[in-house]
DNA sequence: TCATTGGTTTGTGTAGCACCAACGATTTAT
DNA sequence: ATAAATCGTTGGTGCTACACAAACCAATGA
C-alpha cells in the first residue's frame, strides 16, 4: 500500500497560517475599531452573536472556547454599550438568552463596512472571488459543532482519509 | 449608481472567523505541540521560514508584524533547540540571515504530521477538498506582500471593486 | 431534602506581547 | 574622517487577554 506516487509530500496544515493570518487582520482591525469602541473580541463575540442569536452563554463559552467567567465580562461591555441584551430563558431561568440589539446589529454592519480597508491590505494577494471562496470556507468552518473540550467535534474520522496520526510511516 | 440589484446585503469580513477559527487551532494545538517543546508562535515562526528561509531578522519581524526585540526572543528559543541557525549576511554584515536546520525541519514535518487530529477536529464540516482549498487560499494570502505599518501593502486597489469606504454610502 | 447547574463576582496568576532606552557593530552619507 | 543611520541585542516596564479557583445565589431536578 501507500505505494501510488501521488506525491507523498509531507502534510501542510493550515493552523500556523490561519494564526499568523488572523494576527495581521487583528492588529490592522484594532485602528479601525477602536473609533467604533470596539476591541477585537467584541467583534467575534458579535459575528457569533449574529449566526447563533439566542446562544446561552454556555453554548457562547464553548463556540468561543473561553471561561464562562470570561464570557461574562465579555457580554458586560457589550450589554453596557447596548450592543447586546441578557434575557432569562423562560424554559430555564437559570440560563440567559442572548439576543444581539438593533443598536448591535447596526454597529457590526458600520464596523464590517469600514473593515473593507483592512481586508483589503491583508488579503491583498487574493482576488474578488478568491475572498469570497475564503469567507465561504471560514464560514462553513466555524458553523460546525460545539468544540467541547471533551468529543473531538465530528462523529469521528470525517474526512481523514489523507494522513492520520496511524502506525504506516 | 450601485443600483444594479446584485444582493445588495451587508459586507462579510472574513477577520472575525478568522480570529475565531485561529483561536480554535491554536487550544487545541497547544496540547499537541508541548510534548514537542513547541509552541504555538514557534510553529508559526518556523512555518514562515519554511517559505521565506534565510530572511532577516527584520523581514521576520514584519512578517510576523511582530516588534524586532520579540522576535529576537523566539529566534533564541528556536536556536536554543536547534531549529534555527544565525549567520552574518556577508552583503552586510549587520544583518543575521535565518535559516532552518535540517532538526528544525524535520521538527515541524513531526508537527505537522501530529497536528492532522487537530485540524481534523477544527475543520471537520470540511471535506477534504475544501481543506486542500482552505490551505490553498490562506497560503496565497500569506505569501502576499510585506505588511509594513505603513504602506496598505499592495499597489492600491487590488480587488475592490466591492464596496470601498468612501461616500455613496 | 439535597445535589446539580447557570450565571456572577472576586481574586490571583500567566503568556505574549509592545514600547522605550541604551549599547556595539557596521554601513552609508557628508 | 566624522557623523548619521541601520541591524541586532539586552533589559526594563507595562498592558491585554485570558485561565483558573473559590465562593455565592437562583433555579432546576433527583
Amino acid at each position: 500500500m501507500a505505494s501510488l506516487p501521488v506525491l507523498n509530500q509531507p502534510p501542510r496544515r493550515s493552523g500556523a497560517l490561519l494564526d499568523n493570518l488572523a494576527r495581521r487582520m487583528r492588529l490592522h482591525a484594532e485602528g479601525v475599531l477602536a473609533p467604533l469602541g470596539l476591541r477585537p473580541r467584541h467583534l467575534v463575540a458579535l459575528t457569533v452573536l449574529r449566526d447563533r442569536d439566542g446562544s446561552t452563554q454556555q453554548a457562547l463559552a464553548t463556540t468561543l472556547m473561553m471561561d464562562r467567567a470570561t464570557v461574562v465580562g465579555l457580554l458586560n461591555d457589550l450589554e453596557a454599550d447596548g450592543l447586546v441584551e441578557r434575557q432569562r430563558s423562560p424554559e430555564d431561568r437559570r440560563r440567559h438568552i442572548v439576543r444581539l440589539t438593533d443598536h448591535g446589529a447596526r454597529l457590526l454592519a458600520k464596523a464590517e463596512f469600514s473593515l473593507a480597508e483592512v481586508e483589503d491590505a491583508v488579503l491583498c494577494a487574493l482576488d474578488t472571488d478568491q475572498r469570497a471562496q475564503l469567507y465561504d470556507l471560514l464560514a462553513l468552518a466555524a458553523s460546525g459543532p460545539e468544540h467541547g473540550p471533551d468529543h473531538g467535534g465530528c462523529g469521528a474520522a470525517a474526512a481523514a482519509q489523507d494522513d492520520a496520526p496511524d502506525a504506516s510511516c
